[in-house]
RNA sequence: GCCCCUAUAGCUCAGGGGAUAGAGCGCCGCCCUCCGAAGGCGGGCGCGCAGGUUCGAAUCCUGCUAGGGGCACCA
């Protein structure tokens, strides 16, 4: 009897009601939020949806919920169920029907905290996307760590995610990169626009020790178009491998200068065009976003034959769709929140659905603090931190564990001094201890002869198998609205209540009996509930790209 | 000026209308004669301000204040 259980029986419940004349004709719920109560006097479970559906139904919440108590106490395993306050309702199960939930989890194994919800949708997830400029730096870290557990996420829902990487090889920004590299090379400083890190000196000299032709003999510009080509490709290489390093790889690279060579660009706009959204005006071609709630219209072609970057953005979104994908995810940062709404238009401009088509999701910026003061990290200051200065500093699962517990929405603040001194600050190595820990225990049971052969759930009657109990049963439901509203952060903060909650039982109830003792049913029982909790520590664990060490 | 995000414990952050607002870290005290004390138990400290909606607001709405990020024929 889980949580899941009780909203398809209240359900049931309901429709019967309904059926039976003894509810008004409103508008029957799909399921219903059942909760763990705060004051465990309040029972297992307990939910407010006779607060919520007494309107509906033409009734007062108190009356409803007298009518749902009354067939609800009648459900196998329910044991009570209490009215309290203004129609909340109390249920109390009886151990067993909780308990039963152990071997159920165990038995599904990996496969406990999935679902079919999102089977059939065909998603584009877009993250990072950082440009070839320079070393993969903080907050694409923080896009990488969060773009993979998102596609985790929703792939454990059933959806095919395509991990996608927009690789910015075309424009004024490569150009800066290739001449800033040109500079180097011959010993000059980086041009002001340019790019004046450390790293420009390295991929300047890889450049040319990796190459047998005298570059720097060249014309100036076949020089910089050699800089250009082969620095974009080491560079790519770093970032490539940083990412691979992290745990994060993704199904296609994209490269926006395909696009231009492809000729889909000219094939988007020509479709724009037919479509009735382009117009001309001083020189100028515009897509007239406005239609679509856009502030201004945008120049896709400048006066100067030029394609502005939007073009780009035009032709990879079109692309996108025709290569099959009912959803196209962005995950951008904050500084590219400006772009929402010409992105909306122009998948409105195609006739698409912005919002479902076309999902941009937003995140803020990561400060990186060294003993409390920010650290800078803007690539054309030079001063980078990067990716593998974070991974370095406390390793790749904390990094990512930092990075993805939060939600997207709000800054982060990481201090490197802090995390790289004593890394036991790290709330991922609470929740990974919880996890070794189960596999100890169980080691350990294996060792003294507690096996699998019994399974007795009434026997789980201490409070602390009732908590831990109810805490798992929470997995699916915490998988299921991180899909939903895209915030993996949501199964790292349950995953350390799992482990608070599994340390508590492990403090109250032995698995193996004590020496001199013999094992009993209820050791047996346990070591049920001790692999239940592990398998959910390491469901979610593997949802967020993180390790679960046997030991520590 | 306009737009987006944020404001909760000493710190970093959860909390997507419900009952007494949580976690980790930090601080104080206690617990290894039995599955690793990287743990548990106890203690102290908090919803930026002002209105509104609601039976009920940290949560939704409005205004204000503060911090961050944006507002190109740049990418």
């Amino acid at each position: 009897m889980t949580p899941a259980d009780l909203s398809a029986a209240i359900v049931r419940i309901l429709n019967g009601l309904q059926a039976l004349g003894a509810l008004g004709a409103g508008q029957l719920p799909a399921d219903v939020v059942i909760e763990r109560p705060k004051n465990r006097e309040h029972g297992d479970w307990a939910t407010n949806t006779a607060l919520q559906l007494a309107k509906n139904f033409g009734t007062n919440p108190r009356a409803l919920a007298e009518l749902l108590a009354a067939e609800l106490s009648q459900v196998q395993g329910v044991t009570k169920v209490e009215i309290a306050g203004p129609g909340f309702l109390n249920i109390t199960l009886d151990a067993a029907a909780a308990g039963e939930l152990a071997k159920l989890i165990v038995e599904a194994g990996a496969n406990y905290g999935r679902s079919s919800e999102l089977a059939g949708s065909k998603i584009n997830l877009e993250f990072v996307s950082a440009n070839p400029t320079g070393p993969m730096h903080l907050g694409g870290a923080r896009w990488a760590a969060v773009g993979d557990s998102l596609a985790r996420v929703l792939e454990a829902q059933g959806a095919a995610v395509t991990r996608e990487y927009y690789f910015n090889d075309h424009g004024a920004q490569i150009d800066r990169f290739a001449r800033s590299l040109l500079a180097r090379a011959r010993g000059l400083e980086a041009p002001e626009d340019g790019y004046g890190g450390t790293y420009i000196q390295d991929i300047a000299d890889r450049v040319l020790a990796g190459t047998a032709q005298d570059i720097l003999a060249l014309p100036d510009h076949e020089a910089q178009e050699q800089f250009r080509a082969l620095g974009v490709d080491l560079m790519f290489g770093e970032i490539r491998t940083s990412l691979h390093d992290f745990g994060v790889d993704f199904d296609v690279y994209f490269h926006e200068n395909s696009l231009y060579e492809s000729g889909a660009v000219q094939k988007s706009i020509a479709r724009l065009s037919e479509l009735g959204h382009m117009f001309e005006q001083d020189g100028a071609m515009w897509l007239r976003t406005t239609t679509f709630g856009d502030d201004r219209d945008r120049v896709v072609l400048k006066s100067d034959g030029d394609y502005a970057y939007i073009a780009g953005d035009i032709a990879y979104y079109l692309d996108k769709r025709e290569r099959g994908f009912d959803q196209c995810i962005y995950l951008l940062g904050a500084d590219h929140h400006g772009y929402i709404q010409r992105m909306m238009a122009l998948c409105a401009a195609f006739g698409d659905q912005p919002g479902f088509n076309l999902e941009i999701l937003i995140g803020q910026m990561v400060n990186l603090l060294r003993d409390g003061e920010p650290v800078r990290m803007s690539k054309r200051a030079g001063t980078v931190v990067t990716m593998e200065d974070l991974v370095d500093a406390v390793g790749t699962d904390a990094a990512r564990y930092a990075l993805a517990r939060s939600s997207a929405n709000s800054q982060l603040d990481i201090d490197l001094e802090q995390l790289s001194k004593k890394t036991n600050d790290n709330p991922v190595f609470y929740v990974q201890y919880a996890q070794a820990r189960t596999r100890q225990v169980a080691n350990n049971a294996a060792s003294l002869g507690v096996d699998h052969s019994e399974f007795l759930p009434a026997l789980l009657e201490h409070p602390a198998e009732g908590e831990l109990l109810a805490k798992l049963s929470e997995l699916p439901r915490v998988v299921a609205q991180a899909a939903e509203y895209r915030e993996p952060h949501r199964v790292a903060r349950y995953l350390e209540e799992v482990a608070g909650t599994y340390h508590r039982w492990y403090d109250n109830c032995r698995v193996t009996p004590l020496s001199g003792g013999s094992v009993e049913s209820v050791h047996r029982t346990r070591l049920w509930l001790n692999d239940a909790a592990g398998t959910v520590l390491r469901n979610g664990l593997a949802l967020l790209g993180v390790s679960a060490p046997e030991r520590m």
